[in-house]
DNA sequence: AGACTAACCTGAAAGC
DNA sequence: TGCTTTCAGGTTAGTC
């Protein structure tokens, strides 16, 4: 699932395709809400308009356009964007294994009944396809003085983090120091995969409470933060259930997980089988004897 | 205000 | 084999 590495390393990729082209052509499916702008209003606004640059704000793409407008893109959970016509002699070297899903392992290139959004671009060239299987991502036109709540709420970005804020966070709370690591308006990128790989790194336990946890833990935490992230971004991120690269390639750092999906493995630093849990509904990971 | 929960969605995998 | 259930999770909105 596409959290700050993916998103990052998607920016990166994609942005050759969009930056200083000029749209030409916006083709959607049917209204739902998956638009928070709706299909009509996006095509009239985004035709004949030049992209200016593509930015990132933890997990949200924003691409500037030289009306001052700026088109929102989140992933959510299945997104993934796409150049037509990219990379794809990749599609024909199947068979390389991995975790992916069936589904996953033969990106669509071309327009399928999940490719929600179309930009052709006056040049005639590749096109950028945003297609979503689960619809939890979302796309949003914000006019040039709109301020987007979305964005508004969004704390430092992860990549960003220091001890000493993040130890600010976490004495006022109650909830377990992963619930922290998860609150976008806290810290702005982390998913579920690398608050679980950030915390064994940090050697904390993922159910304690945020606000036992003491300042030096909170600078190791925020130094396991950004290592984890930067080396994911590093190795393409991680390709566990849908999320692949724009170019059709697997991310490298599902190979490196210490702890996430790994439940009944032995850990690899001490042995002991690593237990899984539920916090906050979701599935967490953690090393019974690493993490305390 | 913080904490918790339901809802949105679809496909893979597990269960029967 | 084939149908049903469970699970995955980012974000928002609603309730207490």
């Amino acid at each position: 699932m596409p959290e700050l590495p993916e998103v990052e390393v998607t920016r990166r990729k994609i942005a050759p395709l969009l930056v200083g082209r000029t749209i030409a052509e916006v083709r959607t499916t049917r209204n739902s809400y998956f638009f928070l702008t709706p299909p009509g209003r996006l095509r009239r606004r985004l035709e004949g308009r030049r992209v200016e640059a593509l930015e990132r704000a933890g997990k949200y793409l924003l691409a500037r356009l030289d009306s001052g407008e700026r088109l929102l893109l989140h992933l959510g959970m299945t997104g993934q964007l796409f150049g037509t016509g990219v990379a794809s002699v990749r599609l024909l070297s199947a068979g390389r294994g991995g975790s992916l899903s069936p589904e996953a392992q033969v990106p669509s290139f071309r327009p399928d009944v999940h490719t929600h959004l179309c930009l052709g671009f006056a040049d005639g060239g590749p096109e950028v396809l945003f297609r979503d299987v689960r619809k939890f991502g979302k796309v949003q036109l914000l006019g040039p003085d709109e301020r987007s709540p979305r964005l508004a709420r969004l704390g430092v970005d992860a990549l960003g983090v220091n001890g000493k804020a993040l130890f600010a966070a976490a004495r006022e709370r109650a909830t377990a120091i992963k619930t922290l690591l998860l609150d976008q308006s806290v810290l702005a990128g982390v998913g579920n995969i690398y608050a679980d790989e950030a915390l064994f790194a940090a050697g904390l336990r993922p159910t304690r409470p945020a606000r036992r946890v003491d300042l030096i833990e909170c600078r190791r935490l925020a130094v396991a933060l950004r290592r984890v992230l930067r080396r994911s971004i590093a190795t393409g991120g991680s390709s566990i259930s849908d999320y692949i690269q724009p170019d059709g390639e697997d991310g490298g750092y599902q190979d490196e997980r210490r702890v996430y999906q790994r439940t009944g493995e032995p850990c690899r630093r001490c042995g002991a089988r690593i237990v899984r849990t539920l916090i906050g509904q979701r599935s967490t990971h953690y090393c019974p004897r690493c993490q305390r």
